[in-house]
DNA sequence: GCCAACGTTGGC
DNA sequence: GCCAACGTTGGC
């Protein structure tokens, strides 16, 4: 079980539009990044993931789990690109913003400070507990 | 809307 | 295989 960060921007994808899928999930279509890929390719079902606002929000607005296998991206006949679908599992009661995540100097080592432009990023666990923390869940989701 | 950071592409 | 040019991401 590990544990991830994918960053959306809710003008082209959003957490509600996510929720309205629910348990069908929805394929994480579009990424052009190998290291991005990569993150992807090692994923396993059931993992769960910090569903991120990019650029308007700038904040973790809920929990996904990993839905399906990797399978190749269904919006390119480029087969270096592939992806797996995400449903939503629950909503983070107080959304976790950058900056409260930059304020935190346990959290100083996240990807999302170190790699900012990595869309797929990996969470440690330690990490994970305190956004959960921070975000009002009574347990870790 | 600007611009810095960074990944990718392509010429040599 | 290097590196300049270019495109994209994403914070501000």
């Amino acid at each position: 079980m590990q544990y991830w960060l994918i960053k959306s921007e809710p003008d082209k994808w959003s957490w509600e539009q996510q929720k309205a899928k629910g348990e069908e999930g929805e394929p994480w279509d579009g990424i052009r990044n190998y290291q991005a890929r990569n993150n992807m390719r090692a994923m396993e079902i059931g993992d769960k993931a910090f569903f991120y606002h990019s650029n308007i929000g700038k904040e973790v607005v809920g929990v996904v789990e990993v839905c399906s296998e990797i399978h190749p991206d269904p919006k390119t006949d480029d087969p270096r690109w592939e992806c797996v679908d995400f449903k939503a599992v629950c909503d983070i009661p107080k959304p976790v913003t950058l900056a409260d995540v930059k304020a935190e100097p346990r959290l100083a080592d996240m990807s999302l400070v170190t790699s900012m432009r990595l869309s797929v990023q990996p969470v440690k666990e330690d990490e994970w507990n305190l956004v959960c923390e921070m975000g009002g869940l009574d347990k870790p989701a």
